[in-house]
DNA sequence: ACAATCCCTATGGGAAAACTAGGGAACTTG
DNA sequence: CAAGTTCCCTAGTTTTCCCATAGGGATTGT
């Protein structure tokens, strides 16, 4: 199983701002940048991307920066990738195209394709922002060090 | 989710064997390229893993080819896929390490992955090659409407 | 010996992914 | 309103990885 570096990126941004969903203020993109150690520049264009998927919110100016646009408990890890993943123009779709042709009818292995999609479907998205939130946040800093 | 298209040259060039298997000769690259409309040189080197994962036997010279090691039915997908795809060299297991950082318990995220990669698991070590087989060889290579 | 076939390593080319640069638009504060 | 701060967006550049091929060596049947 493969996931990209931006998703993985995209999924940090989010538990940060879930983290300081209870702040008076937004969270700031260099806060973000500097909290998960994610380049700042890219995380701006990955920021926009969740922004268009509906999924935070920004303000602009002196007191701006980002928040959730709605619970973290009704964000699913598969809401973020999907928003991430599943960007690739509104033109020309050629990796959208691809999993057609793996998927179609022709293909023999068609089948397990479809099946394995649902399985992954079915996990990302039954895990919430807000259960992973919680795990993080329950002392496991100590497993740190099994790296 | 994606698969390579190494990985899937790999599937399609297993099948073939499958389909072969009753043949009293081993099949050739050359055969097996046709059949499949796989670049010839780049199936060599698909063969070379499959063979070095004792998935396939070969043999060399005038009669030479290639053929199952196993009967079909006692070979998964998820066999032909961890053959190919998980495949890195033995000394310096980048794409490996990887996956163990993302694993790894200091990731809130670790454990998504780790359901996520048993359930693709289970699915894609649930079917068998002669499962496939028979289903492409009755025009049933998709009967999953119900999605 | 000879022809056919598998066996293997190294490497190029191209596309996608990761990341950066620079300027513009909105917002707050004085 | 003016200035400073921050987000917003497009268009590059760099890096990495995957697909594919070349070319020669090893093995086997006739």
């Amino acid at each position: 199983m493969r996931v990209s570096q931006k998703t993985e990126y995209a999924l940090r941004a989010m538990l940060e701002l879930a983290r300081q969903a209870r702040q008076p203020n937004p969270v700031r993109t260099a806060d973000i940048a500097r909290n998960q150690s994610i380049p700042e520049k890219f995380l701006e264009v990955i920021l926009v991307e969740l922004r268009r998927s509906h999924l935070i919110v920004s303000q602009r100016g002196m007191l701006g920066g980002h928040r959730l646009a709605r619970e973290a408990q009704s964000i699913s890890v598969g809401d973020i990738w999907r928003a991430i993943e599943g960007t690739s123009d509104d033109s020309t779709r050629d990796g959208n195209a691809a999993d057609a042709r793996k998927n179609s009818a022709g293909n023999p292995f068609g089948y397990v394709w479809i099946q394995v999609n649902q399985a992954v479907a079915e996990i990302v998205n039954g895990i919430t922002l807000d259960e992973i939130r919680q795990r993080s946040e329950s002392g496991q800093s100590v497993a740190d060090f099994a790296i």
